[in-house]
DNA sequence: GCCAACGTTGGC
DNA sequence: GCCAACGTTGGC
């Protein structure tokens, strides 16, 4: 099992609408980073992803569920980048905002910090431990 | 709205 | 293959 986290600005992808997508969930596709993409590719089913919202917000909000594993992104004419399907699990009790994490020191290592810019990454299990403890929120 | 940090593109 | 110019993302 592998944590993840994704990011989406709300008024794009919003939690809400996830959780109204339900047990079906939503093909996650769009992202046109190298990065990114090696990410999804990783991305085993059951895997577990954060949800943050960029831009509005700035915090993480819920998990959702990895049901499908990597392939070729629907919306991609030149088929090089890569989709997973996802469904909604869970909403935090109370978000958890960037500042929060900024303030905590033994997240420091999180990519969202560093990399503010990338919108798939992983997350190491000791930081996703401290943040559903953050969100007060059992898995 | 501004700007830093990245990514990408295209000329050479 | 290098690098300048441009575009995009996202925090502030």
């Amino acid at each position: 099992m592998q944590y993840w986290l994704l990011k989406s600005e709300p008024n794009v992808w919003s939690i809400e609408q996830q959780k109204n997508e339900g047990l079906k969930g939503v093909v996650w596709d769009g992202v046109r980073n190298y990065q990114a993409k090696n990410n999804l590719g990783k991305m085993k089913k059951g895997d577990l992803c954060f949800f943050y919202h960029s831009n509005i917000g700035k915090e993480i909000v819920g998990i959702v569920q990895v049901i499908k594993e990597a392939f070729v992104d629907p919306t991609d004419r030149k088929k090089k980048f890569l989709a997973v399907r996802v469904k909604f699990k869970k909403l935090f009790k109370k978000p958890v905002s960037l500042a929060d994490i900024k303030k905590n020191n033994n997240l420091k290592k999180l990519q969202l910090i560093k990399q503010s810019r990338l919108s798939v990454m992983p997350v190491d299990t000791k930081s996703w431990k401290i943040i559903l403890k953050m969100g007060s929120i059992t898995i």
